[in-house]
DNA sequence: GACTGGCACTCCCTGACCCCGAGTGCCAGT
DNA sequence: ACTGGCACTCGGGGTCAGGGAGTGCCAGTC
């Protein structure tokens, strides 16, 4: 049904189409690519895929251009991965060099992937479940305020409020927070959050400034759960200001809100996964695609990353470099 | 040279642009507004506003719209405060009920920011030079790499990375972790700079591990004052896709840099600021506005905030909202 | 002297119209 | 199975005219 010439001919349609967004006709195709047939027959082939619906027409007598399924059939079987260039590939070694902690880790990452993609970047922060608690303390801000202060072993820092009772003092609270450290130093969050949960309350002061503590490193854990993601590489959609309403409004729209990030990025999954138009289940993002991939340690992803841009992008490219960005951090954070 | 009339006229041409954002004539604007002249007068005055530069005309025989010196005269001596309706009273006094951290204030502000004046909010960390430290210490996280964590009575945690010496054992770096802590609890942050600056190094494992503590400390403390920004509500950008060129991609290009950000903001100021189009000193935002106030207790600002949006804006809307929010998230940052 | 009505003029916007070119589908011929 | 040829379609760009909203100016009025 689709031989090889067709499938030759949607390749050449979609690589042209990218390249210049516009319409692709018959003629152009066999002048620019080397189609050993005539324009007649591509034509033929054209028809054949506009009924299979791998291309549309934006109206008779226009050219073509590639529908989702298109894309889809071109990612999955046609698109040869290109190789990055070698300054795409030292950018991406340097890049994290000297990164500080896990917020810098992240912060660069996300600069980097918009910039060797040209898109719009998400990373989600690294949920490291092999992570282990470094240390708890716990801080009096004032009277019955509190701060309960994190620290895992991948640098990551969080922190949450805490109620005290209002007749603990300074000693009281600063007992509560080493009591509270030993239990849970060296432990996953997992097991951690095991742990607390099986705590005593007792009916003594300090008893109740620890309960108020492993409230709040409880509720950190469990917050730990649904992860950040941060974005960057915002400019990039004035590439596509023509298509205003098709891509950069809903775009930044969707950049708004957390949670529908967390969706566009998807399922954790170690290798590299695209989402292209309608197949984003989110109205209003059916021009754009997503490139996405899991980073980590192989066999456990820690958090997803990827871009997000109009349906019509360079795959390839795209696809190359979302993969090799998250290779790089995932060793990275592995090894630091 | 400007008499009550024009200056009447000024305000009504202005109020009618922000509204309508056609360029507005003699004749809809004394139906529209209660100007007991006749168009011909209007016509009159308009014609010694152009020539005074507080009005121009996109081409003859169009209507004028204001100049960036027309609005300046507006928002300086015409623009009644207009009073902020009860919904957004009641927004922003509920809006920060709960936040549990200083993270937790800067998210909502933002946020809130964001949806009283529909434009794209900015908000600065504050910067308190009155907070004091409540807490230090020194986590190894890995043989040859620690993490100081900075906690401020303001609720502030911050972290950063330490070269630990390999030989030095967790004991050691508990104990120095504690001698840390001790120096620098209760100190303002300039105070416990000098502190740390006049620290002598001692020959021992434990002295190089509260040296190499202090320098992160004193890393985080100069770092501070290099505030970081927060933004939301770029999804408002959409409203004026039709602007792309002069609004949406200049600002989406500011948004990425953090010192832009800064500088748009300005000087600290207690009072709200209006920058007009080419006062804001940055090629490509001469078709912006920003409206800025300081915040923090009364003679002691901590940061500022402030929106960003087209020129033609609703000033007195805008420059209430800010101000009340500033006002707000002040108060409730020094009580809390 | 300040304001107004009237008038001629300017210029943009809109819609109608037409032409051109790129593209198509189809069919008969190799 | 492929190709050349042909009739057809349709959008984009260019031109043109009319209408409308606006202006500047000037002579007249209170």
């Amino acid at each position: 049904m689709l031989d090889d010439r067709k499938l030759a001919v949607l390749r050449a349609i979609i690589t042209d189409y990218v390249r210049t967004s516009e319409p692709v006709g018959s003629k152009a195709l066999v002048d620019r690519y080397q189609l050993d047939f005539s324009p007649a027959t591509i034509r033929n082939d054209m028809a054949t895929l506009e009924e299979e619906g791998y291309l549309t027409q934006p109206h008779t007598s226009a050219g073509r251009i590639p529908t989702d399924k298109g894309y889809r059939l071109f990612v999955d079987r046609l698109a040869q991965v290109k190789p990055l260039t070698p300054a795409e590939k030292r950018a991406i070694s340097t890049f994290l060099a000297g990164a500080a902690d896990v917020d810098d880790v992240v912060a660069r990452t996300v600069r980097l992937l918009a910039q060797v993609t040209q898109q719009v970047a998400i990373v989600q922060y690294p949920l490291v479940s092999t992570a282990v608690i470094r240390h708890v303390d716990l801080v009096r801000l004032h009277a019955d305020r509190g701060l309960v202060v994190l620290v895992t072993s991948t640098g990551r820092v969080t922190q949450a409020h805490a109620d005290l009772p209002l007749e603990a003092d300074d000693d009281q609270v600063r007992l509560a927070s080493a009591r509270l450290a030993a239990l849970v130093r060296g432990l996953t969050a997992a097991e951690a959050g095991r742990v607390l949960a099986r705590l005593q309350d007792e009916p003594t002061t300090e008893g109740a400034v620890l309960t108020a503590g492993a409230d709040a490193v409880r509720a950190l854990l469990a917050h730990d759960l649904t992860t950040r993601v941060v974005v960057g590489g915002v400019q990039n959609l004035t590439r596509f200001g023509d298509q205003f309403e098709t891509t950069v409004k809903p775009v930044l729209e969707a950049l708004e809100e957390q949670v529908v990030l967390l969706r566009l990025l998807g399922e954790a999954s170690s290798d590299v996964k695209v989402r292209i138009g309608h197949e984003n289940d989110h109205a209003g993002l059916s021009s754009t695609s997503v490139v996405a991939s899991g980073y980590g340690m192989p066999h456990d992803v820690w958090a997803m990353l990827g871009v997000v841009g109009p349906t019509r992008m360079d795959y390839p490219s795209t696809m190359a470099s979302v993969r090799a960005v998250a290779r790089y951090v995932g060793r990275f954070l592995a090894e630091g």
